[in-house]
DNA sequence: CAAATATACTGAACACTGTTTATTAAATCC
DNA sequence: GGATTTAATAAACAGTGTTCAGTATATTTG
């Protein structure tokens, strides 16, 4: 008989309820506001159910950052092969960096928070989805590198910089610690820093 | 009679001993280990007396914010007008990451948490210190740009160009992101990330 | 069909967090 | 010495993550 099969499908189920109310929660309250206790009280649950689901809370966080990864796939989706390896280049900055301000807390999760990154130590597993991000990067490094006879980068090197200057770009826009510094329409300040970065690398943007 | 200096006096020394072993907490057991009612045990009085001292924790965190910025100015001590423009940008990016590595928490105060600048906002405050540290560099932007003859540059975007990178350097090695996407020793690459910036932009190192 | 087992769930507790308010104790002023 | 100002606090409020003993229901076994 499929009872046991039902019952699976409804541990599911419910799993997937968890996630989901974690997910509202975080796009409506911030990362402040995702407690375990609301999780359970919306999803009508006791608290102590969650965790039937979950080990702790930072599983819970490690899972809602995978689904920031794909959410930041959807913003890279018109960057193509066709391009020429320093427009790609260009084009992930400008993606990665819109997706950071308009996803703050996604973000955080995914580049910042210990959280999603102390379940990862603590199971053995791996970071794929930023690994995956960081090898796109330094594929297009080295085909720029090849394309543009730049034989005196190194493209791990390369990618670190690019990814370092983005990473730092959002995070002071976040932090606001860039608009208190410096007056200016912030999304231009980041533009043309981006721009400066680019020209200084390969003498030339797109 | 002096007893209402006394008084004062006393009043300045008890706020004196909290942000003290504020400091204390926050070097021992980080950011997290850092709760109002653990420095009123500490100084054996009530947690609610911390608030007849203190407006509120960010307020706390606000000042211990001005300390970290005080401890990162003994890491540029060694940066003098002697040197030219371009190493002095060099040193300065070198004692910023060294400063960050180790001082996470520190480092987190004064450049990613929103509580300090939650407390600046309240009260229609100023990030001087931050102001400073990026004054000087974008000063030093301008005197690179014009020994240099590299009149394409803008000093403040240069200045944010430098900035972000050592910001982004800094949080992606605190975060555990840079390590778990790269192999080889941290500092090595970080400086490697650094080096290969300034040689992008000025084409020389020191 | 009844008894035994397995599953799912929860109440209550533990040890914390920041913050506020009414109240008390002590020191100072007149 | 009595009135007043000041300093400090106990207790409460409203939360937090997490654990564990206990219960009720559903399924399986004899």
């Amino acid at each position: 008989m499929g009872t046991a099969e039902r019952k699976e499908r409804e541990k599911a189920e419910l799993k997937e309820l968890i996630l989901k109310t974690a997910k509202d929660i975080l796009v409506k309250n911030g990362q402040d506001g995702l407690s375990i206790r609301k999780i359970a009280s919306i999803v009508e649950y006791s608290p102590a159910t969650i965790y039937l689901y979950f080990k702790d809370k930072d599983e819970i966080l490690h899972e809602l950052m995978e689904v920031g990864f794909k959410m930041m796939g959807s913003y890279m989706k018109h960057i193509s092969p066709d391009m020429s390896p320093i427009e790609r280049i260009h084009k992930t900055g400008e993606a990665y960096i819109k997706f950071g301000l308009e996803n703050k807390d996604w973000y955080d999760l995914m580049f910042n928070s210990e959280k999603p990154m102390k379940h990862i130590f603590d199971c053995g597993a791996e970071w794929n989805e930023g690994m995956n991000m960081f090898n796109f990067l330094v594929l297009n490094c080295e085909q720029a590198i090849k394309e543009n006879n730049l034989t005196n980068l190194e493209p791990q090197i390369l990618a670190l910089q690019l990814w370092s200057t983005v990473h730092g770009l959002v995070n002071l826009t976040l932090s606001e610690r860039m608009c208190i510094v410096v007056e200016g329409e912030p999304n231009e300040l980041i533009n043309k820093t981006l721009t400066s970065m680019l020209v200084s690398i390969f003498n030339q943007v797109k």
